[in-house]
DNA sequence: TTTGACCTCTTTTCATCGTCAAGATTGGTA
DNA sequence: TACCAATCTTGACGATGAAAAGAGGTCAAA
């Protein structure tokens, strides 16, 4: 934590306070107000101090997206951690700790799943969603531990996407648009039950 | 169709013409790649004669969002109509509809369910997911006809949420990434018939 | 037919942006 | 201590969105 006044010509950790700054630009203005001036500015350093940081915008928010991700699992194994009992319920935590992340970071949430970050990953090579997939097939792998491949497959397709599909529309206000939070929450655990006990079935 | 040479200093249907030209761009460059001065050098025309037509950028992309709605809701209403018998194979109808049109225009897709998109109706006040959400709306009904306005609401939820997230996710290449077209298909298939059947199921 | 108001398009200008090159400053190391 | 590499600043370039001013074309009223 260094104050406006305690840094010299050199910043210190400038590389840390542009990944701060840049996320909250992004979740301030989105995506298409994202600029790197401004977050030069907001890190009370020139326009073009960035660069030695990152070779580009893209890199930046590459980076933004690299630790989106891995919030986004930590987020995921924590809420599904802390459920000792049927896999079922793991598999509703797991959907609890993405639409918690989702809607504390919305921007980011977005960016990271639109097909720009695919654009700017390329680049980089990375496919940050790995670790998401992972962490819920071994879920549904455990719901549904005697079933085929295919079976198990499909049923982790069905509930990635119910759960992403729920927390995008969310954020984008086409579900529950004027609902308080508490019912919206309400409305999305009742999403997350239904998938769960589509997929509980789905082993017969 | 006017040739290049064809026109003198008017242009006959620019505005059209900018339509035509953005949403191709769109397409091309993604989001973060379209640019008012491109839209008119497609069109042929200055980079100041946009601003005749459109007031913005925003108000563009205002126009294409609108015009993708109607499109989409179009779509749906296609698939669903061309199918007389269960009102569960209607909803799975409308999921293909929804999964074509967004397979067909994935960056027009992206920019219709994006926080942008959010941004730039405000200021119009202008809500295109209205088409989708009655449509779909209407084919819960007639499946769940007897049940309560709750277990409607949350059907409807889970319909549209199911559908979403799944062509979202293959877009962004999350879902099927190295499938072949033909068994991606069968995959989206996959998910609207479970979630057709868990919607049915939801009755009682 | 003439005229004049109005639309459409172009040219010019301005502030801002990403990126690059060159120079200033600093901290560590030999 | 003296150098060197990393860090940061300044200045420049081309591109962009937007606004202003002027040129070209259309069309209806007189």
């Amino acid at each position: 934590m260094t104050t406006p006044k305690a840094r010299g010509y050199h910043h210190g950790d400038l590389r840390e306070a542009l990944v701060v700054s840049g996320r909250k630009l992004l979740e301030d203005k989105g995506i298409r107000g994202f600029t790197l001036r401004e977050c030069a500015r907001r890190a009370e350093v020139s326009h073009a101090a960035p660069a030695h940081h990152f070779a580009s915008m893209d890199d930046l928010l590459a980076e933004l997206v690299r630790r989106g991700f891995a919030e986004l699992t930590a987020s995921m194994k924590a809420e599904a951690d802390r459920i000792e009992g049927e896999p079922a319920a793991r598999l509703v935590g797991l959907g609890v700790g993405y639409m918690a992340f989702a809607a504390a970071n919305p921007a980011l949430f977005q960016l990271m799943f639109s097909r720009e970050a695919n654009r700017i990953e390329s680049k980089h090579g990375d496919a940050g969603a790995d670790g998401v997939r992972r962490l819920q097939a071994a879920v549904v792998d455990e719901v549904l531990a005697h079933a085929s491949g295919e079976v198990r497959q499909r049923a982790a397709d069905f509930a990635w996407a119910t759960m992403h599909g729920f927390i995008t529309l969310v954020l984008e206000g086409e579900i529950g648009g004027r609902d308080s939070s508490r019912a919206l929450k309400t409305r999305g655990l009742a999403a997350l039950a239904a998938m769960a006990e589509t997929v509980v079935r789905s082993a017969r």
